[in-house]
DNA sequence: CCTAAAATATACCGATTGGTATATTAAATT
DNA sequence: AATTTAATATACCAATCGGTATATTTTAGG
């Protein structure tokens, strides 16, 4: 890993709680240097341009998020397990998370959806990443057996997602963790009565 | 309705959209005067500042949103029929809503959160006036006869809230429409197996 | 240890930001 | 119709924006 390497992940790391809780366009240059303890040339002598730092930040924030929930995930060897394990994960990190901006994806999509316009791609891709992830979990539990065989996968994987990022909308928004929780337990519910054989 | 009143109220109706677009961080000054063809001066001869601005402009796509939603709500006497009203308003307005920058309360409370500070309180009371009109509806169905009398009346209003949020943020995001109708049908479904009598 | 190259810092650029003091115009009152 | 007051426009402000050309420092290779 050479130096500049080294100093684009510094930067990376150092920005991306930033931008998750100022926003990509909000988060100005002046806020990247600070933070970094760096300059201009240093930022930009690693990245062409603020667009390329903001795309860096936010597939860093999204990878960690992801990581982090497969480790959970991965832990388990059912079906089941690993869905209950994504709920956990949610309901253990997001004190965490709402202190650090709270969900980079939510976050993310809403400000590029007609603003960011080179950051819509990224966004995209990562929320259909998450569905598959969940898809793979679905149809693992067709093949064990433990999930009912007919299951719309994919509307079933979006159902659960549309359901934790509204839940984290709302609990960030009036500042009560119930609503989150609200959520996972309607996904569990969903899991219990019509997915599970 | 004095001239500064009438010009208040342009500026606001003219640059409601911008601001939903946008974000309200993101839209300038210049981007008002433009699109109002008004000055500067004439923008701070009838708001303290910006903020002034942003506020009054959340404050009318909430209030657009609200009476629309209620209006549709209103054409139907039984609470099932006004919970259906609810659902058929998102799934008709949608593409409109759409091309107008999404909802602007989601919107809004994403920027909102860490950010505009000064933005929180007032989107915080229209979510909570958003619940308060499912609830009402419920507790109506109640006292109707046709919804179960045991129900957690508030927990169901968000639930359906975080739904209908959590479709529009990944129909949005995705583009695709889908995801908004298999939120609105998980609506329907919860209310026909777990509200009504 | 010296040199070439890579990486970082400095100093600047024009454009735009939100905001204001003042001048001008339009509206209301006498 | 004249005058006062309200409303809008003009011209400016310092600060900050993203970005760049150049100077300096640090690193790696011989």
């Amino acid at each position: 890993m050479s130096k500049a390497e080294k100093t684009k992940q510094l930067i990376i790391e150092k920005t991306a709680d930033v931008f998750n809780r100022k926003g990509y366009a909000a988060t100005s240059l002046s806020d990247i240097t600070k933070i970094t303890g760096l300059t201009k040339g240093s930022i930009y002598g690693n990245f062409d341009d603020k667009e390329e730092v903001v795309v860096a930040a936010f597939k860093f924030n999204a990878e960690r998020l992801r990581d982090s929930m497969n480790a959970a995930i991965s832990k388990e060897d059912t079906a089941y397990g690993q869905l209950m394990a994504m709920l956990n994960f949610y309901k253990t990190t997001w004190e965490k998370a709402a202190s650090q901006g709270g969900c980079p994806m939510l976050n993310a999509a809403t400000e590029a959806d007609d603003h960011l316009l080179f950051l819509q791609d990224t966004v995209k891709e990562n929320f259909i990443a998450w569905q598959k992830k969940v898809s793979t979990i679905i149809e693992k539990g067709k093949a064990e057996g433990s999930f009912k065989a007919g299951l719309q996968t994919e509307t079933y994987a979006y159902t659960f997602i549309m359901l934790i990022e509204g839940g984290i909308l709302l609990s960030r928004t009036l500042n009560q963790i119930t609503h989150l929780n609200t959520a996972l337990d309607r996904v569990k519910l969903i899991i219990d009565q019509e997915i599970i054989n």
